[in-house]
RNA sequence: GCCCCGGUAGCUCAGUGGAUAGAGCAGCGGUUUCCUAAACCGUUGGUCGGAGGUUCAACUCCUCUCCGGGGCACCA
């Protein structure tokens, strides 16, 4: 429908050129009385005319060549909006866009042939994926979807660093849990990792090698070990909520193909450098950020920025259209410093589109869990997933926009029950299964021959709810807004469950009960194709 | 001190500068001899944190301010 109205004024703006280059919406209104679809350019143009807005309405309805079998009604309204009224005889036609389309209904081709890598989780493997990366995980495998359905190829890519400080303290924390399980005297730090799963490498550790690795340094064995379960966890994890890497990247990598030496190079040279009490720093006050930065620490080492904006020039030089990085809310001061630097060496930052989310709050019994890796203290994504499913999991943390905490209540979450959206929109789809299961055991097949039988109110707002289905797609993805889509199904199923309220299928005429089973057909897809972008399942049966 | 995010119904949250601000849950009252009641219907509930400003029109944009969260590393 939106679609026909576009087209239909993109036309009309070959007449009225006054309708070119002005940014007038449709919109669904929120009253049904005030149509099917409304525009507001006729007020934008107001001023830019100064004409009286509803003249200047009559002159473009007056110009608006639209076919009467489609458009049924067009009236002028408040202070000059123009709505729309649909025919009822063609608002069922989306029943048959959805059959043939199937799986594909809501795809579009808009961004076809464009590359796009979407950068998440990134988290270093020093411990189990919390709670915490389990937002960023689920948003960023969501936000890849979105992009796959509006043309893009996309790449999912997982950066980390195992290498440093904190790689070190990882090491030796295996190493002193080693010690103290052979029933060495140790002094374990308060700053060390605190949690179970050091003490269980440490006795994989003795297992395998008994007590020969009491001279062993903590930067060997110790910590590949480490690196080596924890990755395993990492990804077993990932498995669960379905998130698919195409490729881990290796901060080290960077190291090793000399990248990290051309770039201090490049800044040198390009004089974005200097050097300060023994440090070498970044000129970013020039490249308009608050202050300056240091890339090489004294000790040598480079700081993460270096190596961060090598690493977004090898997305550049891999050809990606779109750079999608996704961080939580505590990294929101680091990346400026790193769009800076690619700027500088002229690469255009526009491209890389960083995305912050906002952290997820553990109620627990009431009570706020406050989470730290390093003190343990820290449900882990693994425990969640196993408390509640995956589907859940995947539900709760797309269903709430990413500028916002995200208020994750366990014992709600648990309930598998009615308060649970997940659920509804489960038992939506499910419910559909089991009639179609029950019309065919009745001799009954969908039929498109007689779609214009579906007259009755409820049913034109649930065949209305389809059309928005490819522009929602469409305006989440490019938004990177995965919630909507959560919004959007959830307003589906209810229109799906008033439908089938009060319309059933066997024992109304024939006719009409084929095309309510093409209207559920169609319900069906157009669910289980948004579920599928959450990464949610489908059940047929519950 | 500075930067980012939030503040909307009892709770959790939606809300492209548009018409009378919505949903879910909770509360209250109903609906099933009938293809899934994990459903549906009705109803209670609002100073959109506050103050100015821009606009034909502000929950939405701007300024100031209060409250909460996250940052401002030679950690990532």
């Amino acid at each position: 429908m939106k679609q026909y109205l576009s087209d239909l004024f993109i036309k009309t703006a070959e007449k009225l050129t006054y309708l070119k280059d002005i940014d007038y919406v449709f919109s669904v209104p929120n009253q049904k009385s005030h149509g099917d679809y409304s525009i507001n350019a006729a007020m934008i143009l107001s001023k830019k005319l100064k004409r009286n807005p509803r003249e200047i309405a009559n002159e473009i309805i007056e110009n608006l060549e639209c076919d009467k079998s489609v458009i049924e009604k067009i009236e002028i309204a408040g202070p000059g909006f123009i709505n729309f009224y649909f025919s009822p005889n063609y608002i069922p036609s989306i029943i048959k866009e959805i059959l043939t389309k199937k799986e594909n209904f809501g795809r579009s081709q808009k961004y076809y042939g464009k590359k796009a890598m979407v950068e998440f989780i990134s988290a270093n493997p020093t411990g189990p994926l919390t709670v915490g990366h389990g937002r960023n995980a689920v948003v960023g495998d969501t936000v890849a979807n979105l992009l796959e359905w509006i043309g893009y190829e996309v790449d999912r890519e997982y950066y980390f660093n195992n290498a440093g400080r904190q790689m070190r303290v990882l090491g030796d924390s295996v190493r002193l849990r080693y010690l103290e399980q052979l029933e060495n005297k140790i002094d374990f730090p308060e700053d060390y990792y605190q949690g179970e799963y050091i003490k269980e490498i440490a006795n994989k550790l003795i297992a395998e090698h008994g007590d020969k690795l009491i001279k062993d340094d903590a930067e060997g064995i110790f910590k590949q070990t480490a690196e080596k379960e924890i990755f395993a966890d990492i990804i077993k994890t990932m498995n669960e909520i379905g998130i698919k890497m195409k490729n881990f990247y290796n901060e080290h990598t960077l190291y090793e193909d000399g990248r990290i030496t051309w770039l201090l190079e490049e800044f040198k040279k390009k004089n974005l450098s200097y050097e300060k009490e023994n440090a070498i720093w970044l000129k970013l006050t020039e490249l308009g950020n608050e202050q300056d930065k240091v890339i090489v620490k004294q000790t040598g080492e480079p700081t993460y920025r270096l190596p961060d904006i090598a690493y977004h020039i090898t997305k550049f030089e891999r050809g990606y259209d779109l750079m999608i990085d996704l961080f939580g809310s505590d990294h929101n001061a680091a990346y400026p410093d790193v769009l800076a630097g690619l700027r500088a060496l002229g690469y255009d930052s526009d491209k890389v589109n960083v995305l912050i989310h906002q952290f997820v709050t553990i109620m627990q019994k009431g009570e706020v869990v406050k989470m730290s890796t390093r003190k343990a203290n820290y449900i882990t994504l693994d425990e969640l997933v196993d408390e509640v499913g995956a589907d859940v999991v995947r539900y709760f943390f797309n269903m709430r926009s990413i500028s916002s905490h995200l208020n994750f209540d366990l014992e709600l979450a648990k309930k598998q029950s009615d308060e649970n959206p997940v659920f509804y929109l489960q038992y939506a789809h499910a419910r559909i299964a089991s009639i179609l299961r029950m019309v065919k055991e009745q001799g009954l097949d969908p039929s498109l021959e007689h779609l214009e039988l579906l007259t009755k109110q409820v049913e034109q707002d649930l065949l209305k709810k389809f059309f928005e289905f490819p522009n929602e797609v469409l305006l989440s993805a490019e938004n990177y807004e995965v919630h909507r889509i959560a919004i959007y199904l959830e307003e589906l199923a209810s229109l799906f469950h008033r439908f089938y309220t009060e319309c059933r299928i066997i024992g109304s005429e024939k006719n009409l009960a084929e095309a309510r089973i093409a209207l559920c057909i169609a319900a069906q897809t157009t669910l289980r194709n948004g579920l599928s972008i959450l990464g949610v399942s489908a059940p047929d049966r519950m």
